[in-house]
DNA sequence: CGTTCTATTGAGGGAAGTCAACAGTGGTGG
DNA sequence: CCACCACTGTTGACTTCCCTCAATAGAACG
């Protein structure tokens, strides 16, 4: 494929990183994957479930949020992935896609295609496992998000939320832990922690009268991290963050 | 270690090839880990969050589930894991447990140490990628409970939940699709799908008013699979069974 | 300057939680 | 053998959290 610029490629070095030791060897490999630039639309889906792919999705910039449905075609977001993510790193062991991926808000997606990700994965197995440990950090971000949605009121659900997404964010180099950009509207965060934008609405006032945070134009600020912590019960233990 | 009863690991090797093809050797590589035997209580924590391990946990008999709790201490479990399951797999490359272990009724687990596992990982890249596929596959059932549980009332959720152990179930050689065991309490079907135990005991009601099923002593009885694939807005792709 | 999406607010209803009581079951020990 | 206890299942009454429906206002966009 064509060569990427660097410059897409440096947030998923820098994200598996964050979790796995790698050599310089096994960072040049990884930046010298090639790709297709594709950009999406804001609310756009770009992988539809039961879709095959041969190309995994990095996130280069935006917000992408992957999906499940039930019947009635409501949507769950059981992910979001941030710039440095990709978006489906599992696709490639498991081609037909079983999730929908979708921007939520315009964004810049660098497809990889599974055979070049195969083959940096067999010459290096330092990148083989950073790829496992990447999907089990997943997985663990996953199993918090069934903790949350199961178990946490509205209030402390949102909450968790924006802790998580704080972190995330200072992790990747996307602004501080007290002021990120998180473009989801409120319909959006319905979607993500199982609630009715209207009940987003009505409850992220309540964060807002408790001075807790605010948000305003995709922008989050938190004005008492401790004490949000506190209110979502979050720890940031899941995330699986050791290097 | 003592070297493990091929009936011990029979079943992981059948859960591993419902999903990825494995030669004769590999499958002969894991049927020569070793393991350490050990009997767990019913309602008995043998994992807890925090913990260093140094050995994944396979279920060799009985049922186990994963779980998390909130701050109040309240627990959700995550996932269910069925003999043949690696009950934390991706604790090889995460070696520090951020989610507990329970067994749910009496249960025998086999203890395999991770260097093992690594090394046959190592030996086989098949089977790295075996365990890579495995890992996404938990991955893509814990997004189903995000979705259960974010975006479907109480009757589907637990006929969702009814359905998938179902598969799971026939799938491992564990009974019929129709009638299998399911030794949960009402409490731990709470803690699986986000509700009380009273509100469980209810809707079981509800599901056997409807004659979709029953549950007696640790069995349940589908009596209209198809109806209550309907009620669940059931669909088993995300199981990622293939071969 | 309409159109469309998003945010906000109110009113009312419904699903699930909480609290409490009691029955059935199995285990344990006197 | 039976009394006792702990756990599980069941049901009722009441409460609460969140959803649904609806209306309106603001913002973005052509």
């Amino acid at each position: 494929m064509v060569p990427a610029p660097g410059a897409a490629l440096q947030p998923f070095v820098n994200r598996l990183a964050s979790r796995s030791v790698l050599t310089e060897e096994e960072q040049r490999a990884l930046l010298g994957l090639g790709g297709r630039l594709k950009n999406v639309a804001s609310h756009i889906d770009f992988v539809c479930e039961g879709q095959r792919v041969d190309h995994a999705s990095l996130v280069v910039s935006g917000l992408v949020g992957r999906f499940g449905q039930n019947r009635d075609g409501v949507r769950q977001i059981t992910c979001l992935h941030i710039p440095g993510d990709m978006a489906d790193l599992p696709s490639v062991v498991v081609p037909k896609a079983c999730w929908g991926l979708a921007a939520l808000t315009d964004t810049t997606i660098l497809e990889i295609s599974h055979s070049d990700l195969r083959r940096v994965a067999a010459e290096h197995p330092g990148l083989a496992e950073a790829f496992l440990r990447d999907c089990a950090a997943d997985g663990s971000i996953l199993a918090a998000w069934v903790v949350n949605i199961g178990r946490r009121g509205a209030v402390a659900r949102l909450a968790h939320l924006f802790c998580e997404m704080a972190v995330r964010c200072e992790r990747a180099g996307q602004g501080h832990k007290r002021c990120f950009d998180l473009p989801l509207t409120q319909s959006d965060l319905g979607d993500a922690t199982g609630l009715t934008a209207v009940h987003v609405n009505r409850t992220l006032r309540e964060l807002r009268s408790r001075t807790l945070i605010s948000t305003q134009a995709a922008k989050v600020i938190i004005y008492d991290w401790e004490r949000l912590v506190t209110t979502g019960g979050f720890d940031d233990a899941f995330m699986l963050f050791e290097a």
